[in-house]
DNA sequence: TTTTTATTTAAAATGAATTAAAATTATACG
DNA sequence: CGTATAATTTTAATTCATTTTAAATAAAAA
């Protein structure tokens, strides 16, 4: 399936030029004029942000740190794009979690190469509606979990860990992955506090089988069914 | 376990300079003086290669080329390096697989925060791989040691040991690297901790076959297979 | 044989995970 | 808008796992 970039610039121009090359190397493409209309537009369907840095009102920077604090976005890549080239504006975004920053004027055939690129290395999206491990299941569009068919009540940050496990069983997610992939990126908390919500989860999970694995120095794991 | 960047330039200068500045920032750094000794002194065991295009004979085009059509080798990121910053010349780069492209003179900040940036993003590839020695095999994503298809818990120190000898089978790695590859720059610690370390790890794999060597007075190696 | 280097074992030190309880923050409801 | 309740985070004591050290023994090289 065709990739989805949102675009993300107040100039209408560079807007235009990037929707038509865009879209004639097989994206479909989505633009907004401000950073306001970016945070309406985006979702998990984004496969990608291109970001202008200055705009009025909320900059790239402040979207940026939007999105990446948000669990469900923040593993969406972004590009920043702006005119000036001082290295510290470099760092600013890069150290935000972008993934690249590109200058104006903006050489079409390196940004294609570069997106390209970025969307090699990160995966897609796969929405399947119902997760299944052993005697857990997910509803994943009632976001409800179910222990032998009886339903169970987990907070939001437990039905976060647990889905991260169910969706990737057998891989270990280190603290500082849970804390990117659960809580987003730039919030601090304390590393225990991930295990309290494991604690926890396990007591509502674990009732005759053990489910989550500590990977002593690694982080969590649920295992590879079979 | 640390990275291992591979630098090729011909400047000294620059070659110091980075080199100062990745080890002290838990990498492990490898050099290279110009493109035919960069050949030479990649192999698997390299993350990631910062490559100056700029070199009498074998230019960092050339270099890059021979490593990208080495199926070995193909997947290893490559940094370019250039004083020029015409967007032709960056596309000659980018197009030829390179994952980035920067500029001197050298924001040390902002190549580390790519460099980062880079080994997060290609862990992914990197990992979907399994490692595999006579009857052992390492799955890079769970980071799951099996011996003969059973489960074998291995403590991080013993992991990050098996994975560097059987990443480069045959080769004796002395006392001095181990400590580098493993422990990190910088780290003091007993050599004899790692002769504990070894012994644990060999009581752990060797079931029914010897794994790993001991090369008297220079370190010690799995035999190269077949 | 003597010296150096490697192996093994057990114990000490360090570091990480678990847990319960308290403190804080967010949310729902009147 | 305040209060009650639930959810989340922090703290701190304990337990458990890993790493390091030290010391005794074994093996290899000089």
């Amino acid at each position: 399936m065709n990739k989805t970039i949102l675009i993300v610039d107040d100039e209408k121009d560079i807007l235009d030029l990037l929707s038509y090359n865009l879209s004639k190397n097989k994206y479909n493409v989505v633009t907004a004029n401000n950073g306001h209309e970016a945070l309406l537009k985006i979702d998990s369907s984004i496969d990608l942000v291109i970001l202008d840095v200055m705009m009025p009102k909320l900059d790239g920077y402040q979207v940026c740190d939007i999105i990446k604090s948000n669990p469900q976005l923040s593993e969406i890549p972004i590009i920043f794009l702006t005119a000036k080239s001082s290295s510290d504006d470099e760092y600013a975004g890069l150290s935000r979690g972008a993934v690249d920053y590109i200058y104006k004027p903006i050489s079409i055939k390196n940004l294609l190469i570069r997106i390209d690129n970025i969307l090699k290395t990160f995966v897609v999206n796969d929405n399947k509606d119902i997760l299944s491990y052993y005697n857990l299941s997910i509803n994943l569009e009632k976001a409800q979990v179910l222990l032998e068919k009886n339903k169970i009540n987990l907070t939001n940050k437990e039905y976060n860990l647990l889905l991260l496990f169910m969706k990737s069983p057998g891989r270990v997610f280190n603290r500082q992955e849970l804390l990117n992939k659960v809580w987003g990126h730039n919030v601090i908390v304390s590393d225990r506090t991930i295990d309290v919500h494991i604690t926890n989860l396990r007591k509502k999970i674990e009732k005759n089988k053990k489910i989550i694995y500590t990977s002593h120095g690694r982080g969590y794991y649920i295992e590879d069914e079979q």
